[in-house]
DNA sequence: CATGAATGAGTGTTCATTCAT
DNA sequence: AATGAATGAACACTCATTCAT
C-alpha cells in the first residue's frame, strides 16, 4: 500500500474535482481512475478501498487546513484574538478552494456512520484547536470561568460549520469571509445586548 | 395514494424503528415493511416510492417536534425566555425518543441532495420559529439591533444541532436537556464575561 | 364464471379500448376494470384470469368478424369472386374499427406461445373459411387442381395479414379497401404476367 | 462497450439457446449469462441493456441471414429464378438453425413496439432485396407492369412468413425447403389455372 | 508497478389475483 | 353480485473489488 508518489495525490485531486462536479453518490471508483489518468486496479495499489480513498481526502486536505489554522494561532495574541483569526482562517480557507467547500460541506455528510467516525477522527485535531483557545482565554480571565468547555467548543464549531455549509448550499453566493467579524462578535459576545440586564440563570 | 390510515402510520414508525436499528443504507424496503407487518406492495398503496417515504418519516416526526415547539412559545414570554424554550423543547423532545434523534440527527443526513433538498423544505418552518424569536428580542431591545438575523440564526441553530448530534454519537450518555440552560446562556450572552471590556470590533 | 350480461360486454370494450391506446403492456386489469367502470375483482367474476379476458376479447371480435364475413359468402358466386369478398371484407371491418385493427394486428401478437395458440384456435374458423373457398375453386377447375392447399391457404392469410398490418403501422394513413382489388388480382393471378410464357417447374 | 470478441458471440449464442427453450418470456439476464458461461455483469460490458442485447442477436443473425441470400442473389439469374432462390433460402436458413427459427418466428414477435421497431430497421434489408426482384422482373417484362410493388413486397414476404411460422409452430415436422417450389410457383402463377380464362376486373 | 476485463451480490417496484366485507 | 385493499413473487442493472497478464 503507497501512501505516496505522485500518482497517489494524482488520485487524491481527482476524487475531489469528481466529488464535487458529480456529487458523492455518483463518485464511482471507476470514474475517480479516469479523472486521475490511471486504470481502476492503480487505485488499489495506492489505497485499500473507496473508504479508505475518501477518508485519505478529508485526511490530505483538512490535514493542510488544520495546519495552516495552526500556524496562524502560533502568535501571542489574546484568546479573543485568536479565535478571530480561527474563524477567518476557517472562512479563508474554503473560500479559496470552492470544490473542497463542496465536497466538506455537502458530500463527505452523506456517508455511512463508520465512514464518518472516520471523519470524525481526523476532525478531533480541530476541535482541539478550539479547546487550547478556550482553555487560554480562561486562564486569561476573559472567557467565562465555569463555562462548560465542550459546549463552549460545540457552539463555536456548530456555528462556523452551520454558516459555511449555508454559504455552500446558496452556490458560494455570498462573501463568506466577510462573515467572519460578525459571527466572531456574536460569539465572544452573545445575542444579547451588552449594556442590558441580560444576565440569566440557569 | 392514500395517505392516512393506522398502516400509514406503522409503516411510518416501522421505518423509524428499521432505520435507527440498521442505519439509513440498510434500510430495505423490505425490511420496513416486514417491521410494519405488511407485504412489501402495501408501502406503495401509502407512499410513491422510497424517498417519498423517507420525506414522510420526516415531514410527519418533524411536523410534530415543530408544533410542539410553536405551542410552548406561543406565550408572552420575552424573547430570550422563548429561546430557552425552544433549546429547552428541543432537548426535551429528541430526549423522548431516542430512535427518531437517531434518524434525524444521524441517518437521515446520509441522502442524497434531492432528497436533503426535501428535507430543508420541511426544515424552514423551524428556522422561521428561530427568526421569529430573533425579531421580537431586537424589537424588545434586548438582543443586538444591528445584528445579521441570518448569522445569528446559523449560530443558534448550528449549536443546537451540533450539540444535540453530539450527544447522539455519544450514544445519549448524558443528560441532553440539562445543557439547554448552559447552552441558552451561551447564547445569549457568548462566550466572553460580562463584566470585562469585551467587546470586538470587527 | 358469468359469460354474459351488460359488464361482460363493457369490459370486453374497455379491454380493447385500453390496449389500443396504451398498448399491450401497458394494459394491466387495473387499467381496464377503471375503464370498464368496474372494480378490479369484478373483472374475475366474468373471466378466469387475465389470459381468459384476452382470448375473449378476440374471441367476441373475431367471432363477429368471421360471421359477418361467413353471411358474405353464402351467395352463389364462383369461388374467384368469393375469394374477392373476404378479403374485401376483411379490409372493409378492419377499417370500420380502427382500435379493434391495432389491437388484432399489432397488439394482441405480443403475447406468449401459451395465448396464441388459443388464439390461433379462434382463427381456425376464419382459415376454414379460406379452405372452403379454395375447395370451390378446384371443384369449379378454377383454381390449380394439385396444388397444396394448406401452402395455399397460408398465401392467401399471409398476404391478407401482411398487407393489413403494414396499413396498421403505417397509421392507416392509406386507404385498405382499395387495396382488396390489386391483392386479389395478384392472388389469382399471380406476379408473372398471364400472356408470357412463365411456368416454372419446381 | 464492446461489440465484438469470443463473448460477445457466446453471449448472443446463449440468448438464441435459452429463448428458444424457454422462450422470450422467461429468458432471463441472469440465465442467459448463466448459458454463455459469464457472468451477468458481463452481459452489460457488451451490451447497454437487455433491449439492445435482443435487438443485437436479431441484427446479428438476421445480417448473416440476409448476407448469403444476397450472395445467391448475384448471379445474372432473371427475376422468377432469382425469386425462387429468395424463397429458397429463406427456408433452408430457418432449416439450419432449428433454434433460430423459433426465436425469429415466434418468440421474438412477443416484444413491445419499440423493441419491434428496431427489429423493423433490420427487416428493410431484406425487404428491399425483394423490391430489387419485382423491379428486375418488371424490367424484364416477365412480371406485371403496374403492379403495385409494395403489395408485391407484402403478398411474396406475407407468404414466406406464414409459411415459415406454421412450419415452426408444427414443431418443424415437415420438410420446409421441400415448400419453395410449390409457394414459388403460387407467388408467379397465382392460384388460378393458366389457361383458364381468371382475368379478375378489381 | 500498472492494467482493465471480469465478477456477482444486492434491491426498489409492479401488478395479477384473492377474499373479507 | 360487487368491491378494492392487500398480497408477494419476480428481475434488470450497478459497481467495488480482484487478478491474470
Amino acid at each position: 500500500m503507497k501512501r505516496k508518489g505522485p500518482k497517489y495525490e494524482k488520485i487524491i485531486d481527482a476524487a475531489v474535482n469528481v466529488i464535487a462536479k458529480h456529487g458523492y453518490h455518483q463518485s464511482q471508483v471507476s470514474k475517480i481512475a479516469k479523472e486521475a489518468g490511471v486504470a481502476d486496479g492503480t487505485i488499489y495499489l495506492y489505497f485499500k478501498n473507496k473508504e479508505d480513498l475518501l477518508v485519505s481526502v478529508f485526511n490530505e486536505k483538512m490535514g493542510t487546513f488544520i495546519e495552516k489554522t495552526e500556524n496562524e494561532l502560533k502568535s501571542n495574541d489574546s484568546a479573543i484574538e485568536k479565535l478571530k483569526t480561527l474563524v477567518e482562517m476557517h472562512f479563508k480557507q474554503l473560500t479559496a478552494d470552492f470544490e473542497l467547500s463542496i465536497v466538506t460541506q455537502l458530500e463527505l455528510r452523506q456517508t455511512n456512520r463508520q465512514l464518518r467516525a472516520k471523519i470524525g477522527e481526523v476532525l478531533k485535531r480541530y476541535l482541539n484547536l478550539i479547546d487550547s483557545i478556550l482553555k487560554d482565554g480562561m486562564d486569561e480571565g476573559v472567557f467565562v470561568r465555569d463555562m462548560d468547555y465542550r459546549l463552549a467548543r460545540q457552539m463555536i464549531f456548530g456555528t462556523i460549520d452551520e454558516t459555511a455549509t449555508n454559504w455552500v448550499m446558496n452556490d458560494h453566493r455570498y462573501d463568506l469571509p466577510a462573515l467572519a467579524g460578525p459571527v466572531h462578535q456574536m460569539l465572544v459576545n452573545g445575542l444579547a445586548i451588552r449594556s442590558a440586564q441580560t444576565e440569566t440563570h440557569s
